[in-house]
RNA sequence: GGGCGCGUAGCUCAGUUGGUUAGAGCGCCUGCUUCACACGCAGGAGGUCACAGGUUCGAGUCCUGUCGCGCCCACCA
């Protein structure tokens, strides 16, 4: 039995999006109690691209739930997830570039027809779930008919909500994209600093010579006023009262008013009122009972309302409403003006406020529940700074816009009625208006906001509204995992409808990490064309490895910048992780042993013991900090123990002890079983290397079914007797490197010992060191040439040529050093404040550490005066 | 305008409640094609922990301020 010389993962690790689709894999008993996991990836009717940072969000809630499963909280469950749906897309993508087809060439429907077909190939239960929720979705471009057999979930949350009187329709000022042709919620529109113009804008007084002066950022509004308003506190304008100006260009006489929506402060203190184009406008306008003038419509031109004007695209509009200002002398000045643009977060363009007919969810009480349940510690942040943020965009929520104008999605259950205008919303499609019986209705043309059934996602995919097994089961799941990015998208949201709907949180406990960031440190986005395809670097280095990487990287709080050398460090490890294995399997060959981990065995000698102490640490970390969600931690701990002290101490030791022919020595039991530990500590990060290996040692069940390793005894003499052996042999290969020599040339000398150091095992300092030594209690009479130095021991070479200022450099420069650490150390030990506060085992500690500096010091002076 | 976070070795970053001579990977220098691994081994250089104060016996870690950077939220013309 030999494995292949290098790590190759392409060789046994699934492709990774296959192996992602098929990951709602750990069905353990679902009744009995335990921790349940889900998730974070929207669903899939959010037609999102797969980017590095879903396979983040993967990797994490992976890692954690074979821990889990390991450890023996046997109800693991990945429920209500979607990693699945997205990575099926891009595993259809790619088959379809295969046959020279892109997918639009395909067309919508034949696309999610071979995406569910994918996803039955693969029978997960989820997806399967996910099916039927995704089948009440209207994916064809003639409106369609809601089946509501096939949506119970978002149907049934839409009408409960509405006769809670939760939902609302309503004529509000919403933000529109005049490209997509829809409305969008607040979270959709994003605020970009723009260096734009404020035009200042005579408005005559009638009756008068005056001019009041209004300053705008979009002079094509100014169509639509319906008054200018100055603050009734200002003592510049109260002679107008009841006066009006004429709206320039328009020659429409318009009111003066007094609201407190004029600052004084600001500009003139005279602001144009545009209840249709502008909120605050709107509000004011309400409170002195304005005409709403809508002066541009939805397709972002101007419309009949906007007299010459009317047709016109809004920003030529603009142009040629300053123009004909500037040419009346109306336009008293120009002057640049740095404001925040709103634009659609899908496609960019310049979001325009329009008074509409929308759907709200009316959020304020649904926020309040889920504050409180924060509050009380019922759902938990980690890392809990997202607390701040979490309230602070809870507390300043507003009304959610739900409907959307779209050729898919799910339709709203809402039927207008011709008759008497009611609205009818119901479970079934309803044959008259239930308030005039007229048949004379209508289904509402409006589809829901994606993230209306993603808030619905970790009850609906178990079945609710009906009571079902798994919904009793899997609701509320223990855990999720997802990147800050969507914590209002759908984090939050998730957390409003769970409680309103189901009277229980959706999960208990958040974990929100970092963002993927490219090289600059900027977020990976299609539109600025920096993403990396999780698939490529899949290829190229392996899952493994990329698991690794994301969780090295991944601490809390922080985000990833992308890094391929720390990506090819985490390769490189997988396969130091290989080769380890495969210097076993050759040596247990010749050895005859067979390839199985057996039980440890006695713990005699020195590295035994050490090795099974420092692995009893390494345990009690990694099963810490994996509970605390610090997989960096984990990772980091798991590498130093296997590359620093398994590979180069403890294998480099028992090389040396094992003989062809043995059989399964006491020492083969104890490397077996330190190695087996170690794969199963490794296995929740790295499933793949640990599963391959894991079988090539004769196992024939999963290691996902394996025990995890937890605290076991420590040996602090066996940790202490190793670190002077440790300093022993590195001081004989510092004692050649200082001399120029090849660390593996063999070279005689004396050993003297102190404090119990002559108990260090020879042979294994003699092969280790590539060194001959005679052992000698006590100091070294008389130190010259080529010597190195401890509190416990002396080592003297025999160097064919000694490099003495080189040598007595090093000795002046360490001395230096301890000089200066013993003045800080005195600084301390002579205050008495400090002998006074500080606790005793540091005063002990920094007194110890003082002698030690003291006699290396000392032994620096004796080499340099015998040099 | 409000909130969050960052500034630690040439680069990318760790550093949980303040307490060994501040760490890792990559890069760099020196020596090694040693029969697990050159995706490697041995050794080495490199940091006044952004700056200025403060609290403390003791500060990379806590507080205040300054400078530089990033992100999120926000209807002020």
């Amino acid at each position: 039995m030999e494995l292949e010389k290098a790590y190759e993962p392409q060789r046994f690790e699934p492709h990774w999006a296959e192996w992602w689709v098929a990951s709602g894999i750990f069905h353990a008993d679902p009744h009995a109690p335990g921790p349940r996991f889900s998730l974070a990836v929207p669903p899939p009717n959010v037609t999102g691209s797969l980017h590095i940072g879903h396979m983040l969000d993967h990797t994490v809630i992976d890692t954690a739930t074979r821990w889990h499963r390991m450890r023996g909280d046997n109800t693991l469950f990945l429920p209500g997830t979607d990693h699945a749906g997205i990575a099926t897309q891009m595993l259809v993508e790619r088959s379809l570039a295969a046959e020279g087809l892109t997918r639009r060439e395909i067309g919508r429907e034949e696309f999610v027809r071979r995406v569910w077909e994918w996803k039955e190939k693969y029978g997960n239960r989820i997806t399967s779930q996910m099916k039927r929720i995704g089948d009440s979705c209207d994916w064809s471009r003639e409106r369609f008919t809601l089946n509501p057999d096939l949506s119970h979930a978002v149907l049934e949350a839409f009408v409960r909500l509405y006769e809670r009187g939760l939902i609302y329709r309503g004529t509000y000022m919403v933000n529109w994209c005049p490209r997509c042709s829809t409305a969008l919620s607040d979270l959709e529109v994003k605020h970009e600093d723009t260096q734009g113009s404020l035009w200042h804008i005579r408005y005559p007084v009638n009756g008068s010579s005056r001019y009041l002066v209004v300053a705008t950022t979009r002079p094509e509004t100014m169509l639509g006023d319906t008054a200018v308003a100055v603050n009734p506190a200002d003592p510049r304008y109260q002679d107008l009262a009841g006066q009006t100006v004429t709206l320039p260009l328009m020659n429409r006489p318009i009111p003066i008013i007094f609201d407190e929506i004029a600052d004084p402060k600001f500009g003139t203190g005279v602001v144009k009122i545009t209840p249709a184009h502008d909120p605050n406008d709107l509000e004011a306008g309400k409170r002195h009972d304005l005409a709403q003038i809508k002066v541009i419509g939805e397709d972002a031109r101007m419309t009949a309302e906007a007299g010459p004007y009317a047709g016109l695209d809004r920003f030529e509009a603009r142009k040629r409403i300053v123009a004909d200002l500037e040419k009346e002398g109306l336009l008293e000045k120009v002057e640049p003006y740095a404001f925040a643009l709103s634009k659609c977060d899908r496609c960019g363009t310049i979001v325009e406020p329009l008074i509409s007919t929308q759907w709200f969810v009316k959020t304020k009480p649904l926020a309040d529940k889920a504050m409180a349940a924060v509050n009380e510690g019922r759902i938990q942040f980690v890392p809990d700074n997202w607390n701040r943020t979490f309230f602070n965009w809870m507390e300043n929520i507003r009304d959610w816009c739900i409907s959307r104008q779209l050729w898919w999605g799910h339709r709203i259950p809402a039927w207008h009625c011709g008759n008497c205008n009611k609205i009818t919303v119901a479970r079934e499609i309803p044959k008259a208006c239930t308030h005039c019986g007229s048949a004379a209705i209508e289904q509402d043309p409006d589809v829901l906001d994606t993230w209306f059934s993603s808030s619905l996602w970790p009850f609906s995919t178990l079945g609710w509204p009906a009571d079902t097994d798994d919904l009793r089961a899997y609701y509320p799941t223990t855990l999720m995992i997802t990147g800050f990015d969507i914590l209002f998208f759908w984090v939050a949201r998730m957390m409003m409808m769970g409680i309103e709907l189901t009277g229980d949180v959706p999960f208990r406990q958040v974990h929100m990490h970092g963002l993927v960031r490219d090289p600059e440190r900027k977020k990976m986005s299609k539109t600025k064309g920096n993403v990396v395809d999780p698939l490529d670097i899949n290829e190229k280095y392996g899952t493994d490895a990329c698991r690794l990487w994301l969780l090295m990287a991944a601490a809390p709080g922080t985000d990833i910048t992308y890094n391929e050398d720390k990506l090819n460090s985490a390769r490189q490890f997988c396969n130091k992780l290989w080769n380890a294995a495969r210097l076993l399997l050759m040596n247990m060959e010749s050895s005859g042993v067979e390839s199985s981990l057996p039980e440890p065995g006695q713990l005699e000698a020195l590295e035994d013991r050490w090795i099974f102490s420092r692995l009893s640490r390494t345990a009690e970390k990694v099963n810490r900090d994996l509970e605390q969600h610090r997989y960096h931690e984990v990772a980091e701990e798991l590498w130093q123990f296997f590359w620093h002290d398994f590979c180069d101490w403890y294998l480099e030791i028992k090389k040396l002890r094992l003989s062809p022919g043995s059989g399964l020595t006491n020492d083969w039991r104890n490397l077996l079983a330190v190695f087996s530990a170690y794969l199963r500590l490794q296995h929740p990060i790295l499933p793949f290397i640990t599963e391959e290996l894991w079988h090539r040692f004769g196992q024939n069940t999963s290691i996902a079914l394996a025990r995890y390793p937890q605290v076991g005894a420590t040996d602090e003499t066996a940790e202490r007797e190793m670190d002077l052996l440790q300093d022993m042999v590195t001081a004989a290969r510092k004692l050649k490197a200082d001399n120029g020599l090849d660390d593996k040339m063999e070279l005689a000398g004396v050993l003297y010992c102190r404090n119990g150091a002559s108990k260090v095992e020879l042979p294994v300092l003699e092969r280790l060191g590539k060194v001959k030594l005679e052992v000698r209690t006590g100091a070294a009479p008389v130190l010259t040439g080529a010597v190195r130095s401890t509190t416990y021991f002396d080592l003297l070479l025999q160097l064919p040529e000694v490099d003495r200022d080189a040598l007595r450099e090093r000795l002046v420069k360490d001395t230096d050093k301890l000089q200066k650490l013993i003045l800080k150390i005195d600084g301390q030990l002579g205050s008495e404040k400090f002998l006074n506060g500080a606790p005793p085992h540091i005063v002990d500690e920094l007194r110890s550490k003082r002698a030690d500096y003291i006699a290396q010091i000392q032994k620096n002076r004796d080499t340099l005066d015998g040099l």
